[in-house]
DNA sequence: GTATCGATTAGC
DNA sequence: CTAATCGATACA
């Protein structure tokens, strides 16, 4: 007898995750991302998304070796590397590849599927299409600090649905990626074009020199 | 040791 | 456009 249907999938599996970065960003586009915690459920389909690629990316924050705070995307894939950034964000990046391979795919905004009420009361913001647009209020509206690096997305309480993405009507489409100053020509960056949701890019950020 | 800069955001 | 705010990084 088969088990009864989940009303929000169940957990994607390590291999979803075993793939190249770019792969997986392109492939998270649509999907589900559910955080189960003990004030109550959030879930949003992910609508903006970037790769991040190791030892070839300057970009990356892997790009000089491994430190304590990149540590877990050197690990295996499927897992969350959080970070803290400008003192006071936190980004939500899920681990991509093999271990040894620190790839990553920065989640930047998704569009609010369930537990709106707890986005809004974690964000402070009533707006739908703000809850979480931009990779800072992602990791804000599903409740998600440093003490969640490392979390097992093939095991919960935070994990990518296995449900058929959807993508709303909108084409998936590809250019730079944002807030970097390095790196910033390579159109690694996948969304939901149109979707009001998505971040808009303010502007280039001006290189060294 | 000190200086600088973020895979950002909100506000003016 | 800038302030906020602090860990990681660069450099003396």
């Amino acid at each position: 007898m088969t088990p009864a249907p989940r009303a929000l999938g169940r957990p994607l599996a390590r291999r979803f995750y075993a793939r190249d970065s770019l792969t997986v960003a392109r492939a998270v586009i649509g999907r589900l991302l559910v955080r189960d915690a003990p004030e109550g459920r959030v879930a949003g389909r992910i609508v903006e998304a970037e790769a991040y690629r190791g030892a070839r990316d300057p970009a990356s924050h892997a790009y000089r070796g491994r430190t304590p705070r990149n540590a877990t995307m050197f690990g295996e894939p499927g897992h969350a590397y959080v970070y803290f950034t400008y003192g006071m964000h936190h980004c939500l990046n899920l681990v991509t590849a093999h271990a040894g391979t620190p790839s990553a795919v920065l989640v930047r905004a998704l569009e609010p599927v369930a537990g709106i009420e707890l986005m809004r009361a974690r964000r402070g913001v009533e707006a739908i299409e703000v809850l979480a647009r931009g990779p800072g209020n992602v990791a804000r509206a599903l409740g998600l600090t440093l003490e969640h690096d490392g979390l097992d997305l093939a095991r919960g309480p935070l994990w990518l649905s296995d449900l058929v993405p959807r993508r709303a009507g909108h084409r998936v489409a590809r250019g730079p990626r944002i807030g970097i100053r390095v790196a910033a020509e390579r159109p690694w960056r996948f969304f939901l074009e149109g979707h009001p949701c998505v971040t808009a890019p303010r502007r280039i950020l001006a290189r060294p020199g």
